[in-house]
DNA sequence: TATAAAGAGGACTAAAATGGTCCTATATGG
DNA sequence: CCATATAGGACCATTTTAGTCCTCTTTATA
C-alpha cells in the first residue's frame, strides 16, 4: 500500500491545524479537542515533532507548541521522517549495506533511485501546501509529460 | 519509512530474475535457489504476482510461470499493487470516504493529490528498468529542476 | 511561594499486520 | 499411474503500531 502510519497521519493534520494559526502556541488539549483525537494521541504526536525539529515546545502554564519555521520551509518529508525515520523504499534504501542479498539481488540500486525520487517529490510539498483545506472538487489527473517534481507542490494550490 | 514490505520487495528481485530470461518457465524451487530465498515464501510470492495478473502459471511437471506481459509494459506500480493492494499514502486515497474525520481533516485531497503524483511515477518506472542489474555506483542527485515524472524511468538507465 | 497548567520521557499493553510454514487439492507430462 | 508443479487456504509466531498512563520538570501567576 505505500501507506503513511496512522500517527504520520495525525501528525499532517496536527501540523496543518497549526499552520492555520501560526502566531500563537497550541496545546495538546486544544489540538486534541480541534482534531477530534484523543489527548495522549495527539501529546504523542507532539512531542515526536517537537522533537524531529519541526515544533518549538514551552513548558509549564500557558505554554503550548509553535512552528519552528514557516510553513512553506517544513515539508511533507520532514513530517514523515519526525514520525517514520528516514524515506526509504527498501531496508537498504539508506545504504547501511547490511542486507546479505545484495548479490542475487540486483535491484537494490534501482530502488534506491526511486526513492530518492520519492523524496524529491515530497520534499517539493511543503505544509503550507498541506494546510490549504481545498475541498478539492476532482483529483486532478496530472497530464504524464508535463509534470515535473516541483510541480508536484504547485499541483496542490487551489484555482 | 514509508517503505515496501518484504513480500513486496521478494516480489521485485523475482520479477526481475524471470524478466532476465523470459523465454522459458520458472518454477519456484528454481527462483527460490537462486535469489535465496525460503520455497514456500517464494511460492506464495509467485501465486500473488500470478492472481495479480502479471505472471502466467502452469501447473504439472515442466510448469511454472512466465511473464504475462513484456518488462517495459509491467510497471513497478503493478507489482507494488500486487501485493500490497492499491498504492495510497492514507486510508482515505482511494476515495472509500469512510473516514469521519474528513471535516476536520482539511488535508486529505492534498495528501490523495501527492499519492497520485507518487503512483505516476511508479508507472514510469518498468520492469525493464529494474531488472537491468546497475552496480549503481553512486545514487545519481537528480536535480530538481530538470526531473520530470516520466524521467523517473529514464534516472534508471545506466551511462 | 504554592499551585495549576503545561510538556518530557519512558514504560507498558493491546491490537493488528506481516512473514513464514504447511497441508490438501488439482493439473500436466511422460 | 506417478512425479512434478501450481492453487488455495489455514495457521501460527513475530513484529510493529497504536494507544494509554505514570512520574518528573518547567513555568506563570495568584
Amino acid at each position: 500500500m505505500l501507506k503513511l502510519s496512522k500517527l504520520t497521519d495525525y501528525a499532517a493534520v496536527i501540523m496543518a491545524q497549526i499552520a492555520r494559526d501560526p502566531d500563537q502556541a497550541h496545546t495538546a488539549s486544544e489540538l486534541a479537542a480541534r482534531v477530534k483525537l484523543p489527548h495522549p494521541t495527539v501529546g504523542k504526536t507532539l512531542k515526536m515533532l517537537s522533537k524531529g525539529g519541526l515544533l518549538e515546545s514551552r513548558r509549564g502554564s500557558h505554554g503550548g507548541y509553535v512552528l519552528s519555521r514557516s510553513p512553506s520551509d517544513i515539508t511533507a518529508s520532514d513530517i514523515i521522517a519526525a514520525i517514520e525515520g528516514p524515506i526509504g523504499m527498501t531496508e537498504c534504501s539508506h545504504a547501511d549495506g547490511d542486507c546479505e542479498l545484495l548479490d542475487t539481488c540486483g535491484v537494490a540500486g534501482n530502488w534506491q533511485r526511486v526513492s530518492q525520487a520519492i523524496r524529491t517529490l515530497l520534499d517539493g510539498v511543503t505544509l503550507a501546501h498541506l494546510a490549504q483545506s481545498s475541498p478539492l472538487k476532482l483529483p486532478v489527473q496530472l497530464p504524464i509529460q508535463s509534470v515535473t517534481l516541483p510541480s508536484a507542490g504547485e499541483a496542490l494550490r487551489e484555482h
